[in-house]
Order: C-alpha cells, then sequence, then structure tokens
RNA sequence: GGCUCGGUAGCUCAGCUGGUUAGAGCGUGGGAUUCAUAACCCCAAGGUCGGGAGUUCAAGUCUCCCCCGAGCCA
C-alpha cells in the first residue's frame, strides 16, 4: 500500500508565493512522517499550466505559452529544490503522457454517459477560469474575488454530467474523514445540498489546452485537465502513458492537500469525475487555511508580499518550517509577524533546544572523557524523562498522522524544556564540586542527552535540517526523510528511549541553530 | 439577503457534554544561577470571557436580540 499525497498543481500564472510554499512544506513534513514510519510513500507536486489566463498571460509578455510554462515551472523546480522538498514528482500538465492518459480518462467518461453537448451562457471570469451565476448588474459586472470584468460567453461546450452523483457525493462528503478539517464540511455539504449542476468540461477557440478527442474544435476545460494531473503524476519515469498502470503506481491518493479555495474541486468535481471513470476515490481532502502578513492581505497592489525564495535565503529552511508549521494551526488562516517569528525561532529552537544540547554536550565531554556518560538509574522507563519523552513521542505521532503539526512541533519542544528544568532542578555543575556524586551526575547528563536525541528524532519529519544537524552532535546516524525506501519502523525503534550508548563519543559541540537577528523588515 | 465560523490577558490562541480562585506560549517586570548560544530555571502583574436580556442553585460554556470580523452561497 502506498502512500499517496499531494500538493495542488500550481497554476503558473505567476512566479511562486508563499502560499504554495506554506503547501509545499506541510506536505513535506507529512511526507518525512510517513516514510520514517516506514510507509512507501508517493509525494506529488506540480504545475498545472494550461486555460485562457495562461495564454493571455504569455501573450502579455512576448512568449508563447509553451516557453512561459517553461520558464514558470522552471521557478517552481528550483524553489522546492531549493527548499529541499522531498517530493517524489513534479508533473506538468504539458507533460506529453498527461494528454494520454486524458484522453483515456475521458473516453471512460464519455462511455459512462456522462459527457452531453449544452449551451453555456453566461459571465465568465478568466482569471477564476470559472464562469459566475448571474451577476447583479447586467452592465459591466466583474468578479467579486478578482475585481475584473466578467466576459460574455455563448458557446457550445460538452458537460459533465455531474448531476447524476449527487447522492453519492452526498454520501461521501457525510465520511467523517474525507474533508478536512471537519469546519470546512458544512461550506461543501451547503454547497451540494443546493443540487449539483453540470459543469462544462470543454472550451471553444480556446488553443492552449488538451483538444477533446473526437469533438473538433474543443480543448478541455483547464480543471478537468490540471485534476488529473495527480494521475500521470503516478506514473514512473520509464512507464508507459497508459491509465492502468499510473494507477497501480498508488492510486487513490491517501490524501490531496490544498488551499481552502479550491476545496469544491477536490471534494465534489474531482470525486464525480473518479467515480464516473469507474476508479477509486481520495481517501481525504484536506483544505488548509491562508496566510495574511502583519494582520493584512499579502498583494500585489499593497506591496507587502513575502517572497518565498528571499524569506529562505534571509532565514533558512528550519526558521521558516518551524514558524509556520508549529505556529498556525494547520487549516485555520493565519498570520505572518516578523517579531512573533523571530521570537520563536529564537526561543525554541535556538535557547530552547539548541542551547540545552550545547549545554549537556559541554558538560559531558568535560566531564567524561568526551563521551556520552555512564547510565544505570536513567536508562529505567520509569525516569522522568523516560516518561516526558514517551509523552512526547505519543503527541508528535498523533498530530502528525492528523495533520495537526502543531501540535506535534509543540510536544517535541517540551520535551526540550522537561530536559531543561530537570538540568536546573540536578544542577550536575554544583554536584561536581562535591564528591561522590559523580554516578549521580553520569545518570543526569545521560538522561538529558538522550532527551535531547529523542528531541532531534521528533523533529525530522518538521525540521529535517536542524533534526541532522543534532544527530550529528550527539554522535548518532541520521535517518533519512527524504528517501523513498526506507527500512522499516527503523526510526520508530530509535525513538524508544535508552538507545543511546553510552560511551559513544560526542563531537565538540558547536551551536545547531542561530539566533535570527532581523534588522530589516522582510 | 440566506447559511457557516469566529469575537477570552498587550499579541497568538486553549477552554469537551454548564460547576471550586478563567489557562498556555510570546511580550513585560522581578528573582535565582553560571554548565550553556546575554542562553536555561523560578515567580509576578495583566482579562467586566464583544454588548444586552433570559434559562439555571450555578454560564466564557445553553436560548434570544444586537454590534464587529471572516468565509460560502445567492
Amino acid at each position: 500500500m502506498t502512500y499517496t499525497l499531494t500538493t495542488p498543481l500550481y497554476y503558473v500564472n505567476d512566479k511562486p508565493h508563499l502560499g504554495s510554499a506554506y503547501t509545499t512544506l506541510a506536505c513535506d513534513a507529512l511526507a518525512r512522517f510517513q516514510r520514517l514510519k516506514g510507509e512507501r510513500v508517493l509525494f506529488i507536486t506540480g504545475c498545472d499550466e494550461h486555460g485562457q489566463k495562461i495564454q493571455r498571460t504569455a501573450e502579455a509578455a512576448g512568449l508563447s505559452p509553451q516557453a512561459h510554462c517553461d520558464g514558470v515551472s522552471a521557478q517552481y523546480r528550483e524553489l522546492w529544490d531549493r527548499w529541499q522538498i522531498s517530493n517524489n514528482r513534479l508533473i506538468r500538465t504539458t507533460d506529453p503522457r498527461h494528454r494520454q492518459i486524458v484522453e483515456q480518462f475521458f473516453a471512460r467518461v464519455e462511455a459512462s454517459g456522462d459527457i452531453v453537448e449544452g449551451r453555456q451562457q453566461g459571465w465568465y471570469c478568466v482569471a477564476c477560469e470559472e464562469f459566475k451565476d448571474d451577476p447583479h448588474e447586467a452592465q459591466d459586472p466583474e468578479c467579486p474575488t478578482h475585481r475584473r470584468p466578467l466576459e460574455w460567453r455563448d458557446e457550445v461546450n460538452l458537460f459533465f454530467r455531474l448531476s447524476r452523483y449527487q447522492e453519492q457525493i452526498e454520501a461521501l462528503i457525510a465520511q467523517p474523514g474525507f474533508i478536512q478539517p471537519a469546519s470546512r464540511r458544512n461550506e461543501v455539504e451547503n454547497f451540494v445540498k443546493q443540487g449539483l449542476r453540470d459543469f462544462s468540461i470543454s472550451r471553444v477557440n480556446l488553443p492552449w489546452g488538451i483538444p477533446v478527442p473526437g469533438h473538433e474544435g474543443h480543448t478541455f476545460y483547464v480543471w478537468f485537465d490540471a485534476l488529473l494531473g495527480y494521475i500521470t503524476a503516478l506514473l514512473e519515469e520509464g512507464d508507459a502513458p497508459d491509465l492502468d498502470q499510473a494507477l497501480s503506481r498508488g492510486w487513490p491518493a491517501s490524501v490531496h492537500v490544498i488551499g481552502k479555495d479550491i476545496l469544491r474541486f477536490h471534494a465534489v468535481y474531482w470525486p464525480a469525475m473518479l467515480l464516473s471513470a469507474g476508479l477509486p476515490l481520495p481517501a481525504k481532502v484536506f483544505g488548509h487555511g491562508f496566510l495574511t502578513r502583519e494582520g493584512q492581505k499579502m498583494g500585489k497592489s499593497l506591496g507587502n508580499v513575502l517572497d518565498p525564495a528571499q524569506l529562505l535565503e534571509r532565514c533558512g529552511r528550519d526558521a521558516v518550517r518551524w514558524y509556520l508549521l508549529r505556529d498556525i494551526p494547520f487549516g485555520d488562516d493565519g498570520d505572518f509577524q516578523q517579531q512573533r517569528f523571530s521570537d520563536l525561532v529564537n526561543n525554541d529552537l535556538a535557547n530552547t533546544i539548541g542551547n540545552m544540547l550545547n549545554r549537556t554536550s559541554s558538560m559531558a565531554r568535560r566531564w567524561f572523557e568526551n563521551a556520552v556518560p555512564p547510565a544505570s538509574v536513567a536508562m529505567g522507563s520509569d525516569h522522568q524523562l523516560a516518561q516526558a519523552a514517551a509523552q512526547a513521542r505519543t503527541v508528535v505521532l498523533d498530530g502528525l498522522e492528523q495533520l495537526e503539526f502543531r501540535s506535534a512541533a509543540e510536544a517535541a519542544l517540551q520535551l526540550a524544556i522537561a530536559a531543561n528544568g530537570f538540568l536546573n532542578e540536578q544542577a550536575p555543575w554544583s554536584r561536581m564540586k562535591q564528591e561522590g556524586t559523580r554516578d549521580q551526575v553520569a545518570d543526569d547528563l545521560y538522561a538529558v542527552l538522550e532527551a535531547a536525541r529523542i528531541t532531534a528524532l521528533l523533529m525530522a519529519p518538521l525540521l529535517p535540517d536542524l533534526s541532522e544537524r543534532m544527530l550529528l552532535q550527539l554522535g548518532q546516524s541520521v535517518p533519512d526523510s527524504s528517501a523513498t525506501a526506507q527500512p522499516d519502523g527503523t526510526w520508530l525503534r530509535q525513538l524508544e528511549w535508552g538507545a543511546l550508548q553510552s560511551g559513544a563519543p560526542l563531537p565538540e559541540p558547536s551551536p545547531v541553530m542561530a539566533r535570527l537577528e532581523l534588522s530589516e523588515p522582510l
């Protein structure tokens, strides 16, 4: 059983923005977690490259649509590389194989009798790539989300008979785990309750799209084509572009992680399309929230856009990942606040976690021959830090399973806090000034080092870089959360208390996390 | 206009089926300490729980009305 997870296929209308990075980072954490647990993971991301909007953007830039898409999708690829995203696929919907998958899928839908011709008349927003239901003003209506003029369309299109799937979709979204977070389910339920209407899946006079076989002059509606990208992406390098072949590589998806704005496409249209083609449905659709910045919507007009590439450059992977995953409940909207960003990074990562490791390691080295001290009592699972570690482990594993990154992050941090507290209680630096306390000190330092090791391992899915630096500092091997093939459950076993070897050499400590000094606004 | 979700310490938020002095983190102030990245640890101040009415022995927690914000659908 493959754990397949997807980000949306990002629309290449513009360069990547922070929202896309946020989704992708979260998926990366999830993918790493599943791999560490021993799952075979297929982590899919990609680019959605068709549609009128792209065509126009390219024209405006004096480029061919293909050249434009090549340029922007390269930026995505580069960004994900620099963020060290562990995606297994980066599908582009202009991939030649995708066209064949779409054709085969369409043939199945058509064979089900779900394709009919119809006349589509109405106001269209090119930015949304959507028809809007009768706007109030008959004259010059504009799109409420994009505040741009709508265009009147009157054309004969192919329609997908969504209305036939009313009951099945109702049943689907009633399933407890399907739409998450649960709070968003209402919205979709409401929409579906009003009655599903057939929707058009083709456009005429739009060259930049995949031609609909057997229907001269029609190209596929960009969403129809884009959603199928999830399936094309399943194909391995040498695979023939065959639908069944693709499906065998890891369908159905375990989860589609998306922004809340495209929930309807994923929770209603997409499942209906799959039902029509006789294919299994994804297990879960998770719609996360949006990011604002210092309380305001990010946008070009406000000039307050945070560029993910620059953010990475100035602050580093650990800092940004930590802030986004640890401070914002995944699912809710969140606000990026620079002060809080640096406060949390410095307090949690540099001070609490980094310093804990640093102080302990230097004591151990000083008094115990540059090695992990011998332990007796500290090995026991009833040691207070062993208990704290077990607790943290439970909460972290549970949180990550549920995509509750925040509670996972907090639980890992909590272990480090407990370790620091313990250290202050025991004050080994005072004990060392007395006679006959060496064994006690050895035990205490062992316990804290062990807590540090487990903290590092628990952080591995969230902050692979920091985790690695911590483990190296402890002289430990580093699990590879980006490797597709992971020895079953190794990581889980390493999380057991007491695995740290007494006598193992400790490298000379140096801070594993630098403080973030942001003198200027980002 | 209909529906949904929010409005709790300066900030971000927890508070399950109503029940002792309303919690956490950050920020702020103070103390302790020196192993450590001016770090860690401890303590404290700070809230008419959006407003009003009601139900109840008892409401942040239930009901109704109003105000504000976000979203979905018209």
